[in-house]
DNA sequence: ATCTATTCCTGGCTGC
DNA sequence: TGCAGCCAGGAATAGA
């Protein structure tokens, strides 16, 4: 599932190979990709020139000579370059100089051209690492909710995930259902630390794969061997050997040690 | 603002 | 081996 690292990961990888470069041809194989819009978005396409890829929360936004093509992976999404289609092949973008092929086996993510960066997009928090300790802790004062959903808010921060808000709210030894307005100040900063720390430790491994994740030459991540509680159901924790629980909060399957983040 | 529930989608898993 | 039923999950959406 990629998230913030995953995502970095790929455009790290692609940007080299697409940026200066034109698109030739856009075939939207599955209207699904681009929401049912895919004559317009192939036309909308064809012909321009990529002048950067970025990232912006888990979006992979390519500006073009005219508009901007947003990418959102969701669950199962690939970008690959230079790779042979196949069964879950939804979108194929001929460049100049590449194949760029959009692959995604649940068909959740999404395609989609904008003359200007879309609402959705806009509209997102701040990035992590923009976030100085004491920013993020009084927005955390001002929130009434818990603090998994809050993390998960992209609204409140951008590029967060089930894997991360995990991992995060572990290394800072604080309860995914613990009310985030009452997290004291010195908390919420180590909340942060925790949070800018496990994504830099993914971003450096490549990011983390579980089932289907790779990055843009088809490499898989390396960070789900350092996870410490997502996907470790029943095994000891790494502080203090308690069995690692999974729990629901907010709809979302949680992984937490009950003795070291404590309610 | 914040909560819950629902929808989207399908490979892979469990259980019979 | 086959098949039904369920699960994973990000974001949008509806309704409380």
């Amino acid at each position: 599932m990629p998230e913030l690292p995953e995502v970095a990961t790929i455009v790290r990888t692609l940007a080299p190979h697409v940026a200066g470069r034109r698109i030739i041809d856009a075939r939207i194989l599955s209207p699904l990709a681009a929401a049912g819009r895919s004559k317009a978005l192939a036309a909308h396409l064809t012909g321009r020139l990529i002048h950067a890829l970025r990232r912006r929360g888990k979006f992979i936004v390519f500006d073009l000579d005219d508009g901007v093509l947003c990418v959102h992976l969701r669950m199962t999404g690939k970008l690959l370059l230079d790779a042979p289609p196949g069964k879950f092949t939804r979108a194929i973008l001929e460049l100049d100089s590449a194949t760029l092929l959009f692959d995604d086996v649940r068909q959740f993510g999404r395609l989609s051209w904008s003359k200007a960066l879309p609402p959705n997009v806009a509209r997102l928090g701040p990035e992590p690492f923009d976030l100085v300790p004491r920013t993020f802790a009084e927005r955390l004062k001002a929130r009434r909710g818990r603090v998994k959903p809050l993390l998960l808010n992209q609204a409140f921060i951008a590029g967060l995930g089930n894997i991360y808000v995990d991992e995060a709210l572990f290394r800072a030894g604080i309860h995914p259902r613990a009310q985030a307005s009452h997290l004291s100040k010195r908390r919420a900063e180590s909340l942060h630390a925790a949070v800018v720390e496990v994504l830099a430790e993914a971003i450096a491994a490549g990011g983390s794969s579980i089932s289907d994740y790779v990055d843009a030459q088809g490499r898989s991540g390396g960070f789900q061997r350092f996870h410490r509680v997502y996907g470790r159901v029943g095994e000891p924790c790494p502080h203090c050997a308690s069995q690692i629980r999974r729990i629901v909060v907010a709809q979302r399957g949680t992984h937490l040690c009950p003795r070291c983040q404590r309610l």
